[in-house]
RNA sequence: GGAGGGGUUCCCGAGUGGCCAAAGGGAUCAGACUGUAAAUCUGACGCGAAAGCUUCGGUGGUUCGAAUCCACCCCCCUCCA
């Protein structure tokens, strides 16, 4: 992949990842015309991006290896605003110190996703809030606000809850969101000649307000291209696990737990994502889904999803990380594993908390390591056959964990249910 | 401001004086089956080993006894002004 002749419109369309665009065809020919620069933008409202960000982010780099310039906006200005889009209530504001905070750690995962060093369509980072602080209030009522009519914005799908609904208003704040995004984009056409922006499918409102006002300020032509909601199949919510979001950041969710995740896609899911959130030729998956299709058992699609994104991630190291820990926990064979496996599998970021006394009750371990949330589910795990120590089943509910147990006199493998793993290491040895 | 309806355990939703820690469904968790799936079946699902303790918007009250009755308060919804 490389020239921009390559039509990155089909492309995405065969991988479903194109939801809407403004103008279809015009886009299509302003996009084969030549280099084009484009944008995507990312409030911080954490401190870390999460795998719902991946699907714009990769598009954004689908764009890059397909001769375009990408530029990813972090949201500084924006982000302490908050953006109502399909939001069913009022957003807290966090403090500026924090979102100061957040924007710094952002601006660093968006770099590691694009290229930032080849040539014309050389990537880059920038944060509105460079171009937003500066507008004073006036400045912004009469060149801004002036393109914009309330009636238009009112009757925007994205905040039509928020207007119609008693008991869930909007303040004027949130309100402006849209102007502010839509300000961005113009005055990214006007600084660096973007003509188009990318987001997911609640930004449509935004990003065509974008649109009009860049023509309006700047006579331009600019385009919209949003990127479906994803969804499962099942129709739980995406990016979600018991433990809750799936963050990009290792520190937030661990190598491993980040392939785990991706290993355990519904089959009903898999090439679905294996489209959205990897760089393999649709023709590619559609091989593997075939393969799978004639075999019997298990699909080989589900570990190309987890190997390819746990490395787009977190790089080689990550995976082999998150795949050395995999296959020790699920192969079910410690004892093959030496006293600096368990080493490591503690630095590879498998969950694990340290004892000080020489002892102690199974049932404590597991309320105390989140096993179990209650002595008195602890005790059902136990007897419903759900715990292993070191591999081994263990019903009595009496069993106490001693460190003369422990492999190599330290760890304790505690396993409850089918995928929960804790290693206990014993301190005082 | 007036009239009516409602706030129940994670969610939906029964329950209108004791048999209620509270039906049923969903979600979740565990077991069997399997592919670290899906579907299905079984079990668990406020805390506690138990005795027992704490829950039904809030605060008081009536009663031997309240989620259920009374008073006041807070919040939500519908209709009218």
């Amino acid at each position: 992949m490389s020239e921009s002749n390559v039509d990155i419109i089909s492309d995405l369309e065969s991988r479903g990842l194109i939801a809407q665009t403004t103008s279809g065809d015009e886009l299509r020919e302003h996009l084969s015309g030549g280099s084009r620069t484009l944008y995507s933008g990312f409030d911080p409202t954490a401190d870390s991006l999460h795998i719902g960000h991946l699907v714009p982010l990769l598009v954004l780099r689908r764009f890059q290896l397909a001769g375009h310039k990408p530029i990813a906006l972090v949201g500084g200005a924006t982000g302490m605003i908050g953006d109502p889009s399909f939001k069913a209530a009022e957003r807290q504001l966090n403090s500026v110190e924090v979102i100061g905070g957040w924007v710094d750690r952002l601006q660093g995962q968006l770099s590691q996703f694009l290229d930032f060093d080849c040539g014309d369509t050389s990537a880059s980072v920038v944060n509105n809030l460079d171009w937003i602080k500066s507008l004073n209030v006036i400045d912004f009522l009469r060149e801004v606000g002036k393109h914009f009519s309330v009636n238009a914005m009112i009757q925007k799908e994205s905040v039509k809850q928020r207007i119609d609904r008693e008991g869930s208003g909007i303040s004027f704040t949130e309100f402006s969101y849209m102007i502010l995004q839509s300000y961005d984009f113009a005055e990214l056409y006007h600084r660096h000649e973007c003509t188009l922006q990318v987001g997911g499918s609640d930004q449509w409102g935004n990003i065509t307000g974008g649109i009009d006002l860049s023509r309006r300020l700047y006579k331009g032509q600019t385009f919209g291209l949003t990127v479906p909601l994803v969804t499962k199949a099942d129709g739980q919510k995406f990016g979600k696990t018991e433990t809750g979001t799936v963050w990009l950041d290792p520190k937030k969710t661990s190598p491993y737990a980040f392939y785990q995740f991706w290993l355990n896609t519904a089959d009903a899911d898999v090439y679905k994502f294996l489209h959205y959130f990897t760089f393999l030729e649709p023709s590619e998956i559609a091989r593997i889904e075939e393969e799978d299709k004639a075999a019997q058992g298990r699909p080989q699609a589900q570990g190309v999803l987890a190997t390819e994104v746990t490395r787009l991630v977190h790089g080689q190291e990550g995976l082999d990380a998150s795949q050395r820990i995999s296959e020790a926990l699920f192969s079910g064979e410690l004892s093959h594993l030496t006293e600096s496996d368990f080493e490591q599998l503690r630095l590879d970021g498998l969950p694990g908390t340290y004892i000080e006394e020489s002892k102690s009750g199974l049932v404590d371990a597991l309320v105390s390591t989140g096993l179990a949330k209650s002595n008195r589910v602890a005790r059902e795990f136990i007897s419903n056959n759900a715990v292993a120590i070191n591999g081994e089943k263990c019903d009595d509910l009496e069993a106490q964990l001693t460190s003369e147990q422990a492999l190599f006199g330290k760890y304790v493998l505690l396993k409850r249910g089918k995928k929960m793993f804790h290693l206990l290491t014993f301190a005082g040895v």
